[in-house]
DNA sequence: CTGCAGGCCGGCG
DNA sequence: CGCCGGCCTGCA
């Protein structure tokens, strides 16, 4: 398969590079926090996974932060992007916690977290998956797509599988989808494939829109409903505004902000309050509610 | 064995 | 319009 991945003129080499740890950079808060389901910790506390230009691992050392793996582009450049490296989070803490003792605490314990700019077709398809489901048979389900369908790659000794493209996730049939313990989602997945290839669903484009017309437009996606299309603006399309209202964060919410069923109040009064960092302060409140 | 999990859709009042 | 049952599947 790695020949395979040549002849498309990609190479994929070993390399790695490293930074200075930071206050805002833990490894378990940025993967386990929920935002992504591809990672996977490794027995010495470090952790790999597969993204859109490779496999990577990261690793804290002593005040080092270690990244190395096989991608199809620059390492560093890969990383800084995926990692959100350029981005200024004690600032971002500092906005969002003035006069909120619970936001405070919310962040004390996600202190390292960072929201990772995830590929937006693969965030499409997994977050279509993650409806009325479990993050293990979440993480499951999409292992089975990258296996059956995408392309494999070796690193030191280990096959790790890419999450397929649109072209290749098409040669899935709705059966083939049901194999994969897609469930009642299949339709969806099946669907959204063939809308991203025609053209009806332009990611690229979609990205460059404003958040509150490229939400309209991930909706009209079957199975893409307002918190799907916020995980997708969120993690993919740097749309830090979006604010994903699940179960959890409607429990949290109704407990410290707002008192309504009404996902759209909700949604509404997040904007007030957290503005274009909404969604990152979502995800200090989702991980500090869960875990909790 | 019911109930339910990181929702969405469609039908009904 | 807002509400509510059903939906694949697996695990408590």
């Amino acid at each position: 398969m790695a020949i395979e991945l040549k002849e498309k003129n990609k190479s994929y080499n070993n390399k790695f590079f490293e930074m200075n740890a930071i206050s805002d950079f833990e490894l378990r808060d940025i993967f386990e926090c929920g935002q992504c389901f591809r990672w996977n910790k490794e027995e010495d506390g470090s952790y790999t996974g597969v993204i859109k230009s490779g496999v990577v691992n990261v690793k804290k050392e002593d005040e080092k932060i270690v990244f190395s793996g096989q991608t199809s582009e620059d390492l560093e450049k890969v990383c800084k992007k995926y990692f959100d490296l350029d981005r200024n989070y004690s600032e971002i803490k500092e906005i969002i916690s003035i006069d909120d003792e619970n936001m405070k605490k919310a962040i004390k314990y996600g202190n390292g977290i960072r929201i990772l700019n995830q590929d937006p077709w693969e965030m499409l398809i997994s977050y279509i998956i993650s409806a009325a489901n479990n993050i293990p048979r979440i993480s499951k389900t999409i292992e089975n797509l990258a296996r059956k369908f995408g392309k494999s790659v070796n690193m030191n000794g280990n096959t790790y599988y890419m999450f397929p493209t649109p072209e290749e996730l098409e040669k899935a049939t709705m059966e083939d989808l049901r194999e994969c313990n897609l469930g009642f989602r299949d339709k969806y997945v099946y669907n959204a494939t063939r809308m991203v290839l025609d053209g009806t669903l332009n990611l690229e484009e979609l990205g460059q829109l404003q958040y509150e017309s490229a939400k309209k437009q991930l909706m009209q996606v079957p199975g893409v409903g307002a918190k799907v299309a916020d995980c997708i603006l969120l993690f993919s399309m740097g749309k830090s505004e979006a604010f994903p209202v699940d179960t959890w964060i409607k429990k949290i919410m109704n407990e410290l902000y707002v008192d309504s069923a009404n996902v759209n109040r909700i949604n509404q009064y997040a904007a007030e309050r957290f503005g274009k960092y909404a969604g990152i302060a979502q995800q200090y409140l989702f991980y500090y509610k869960r875990e909790n």
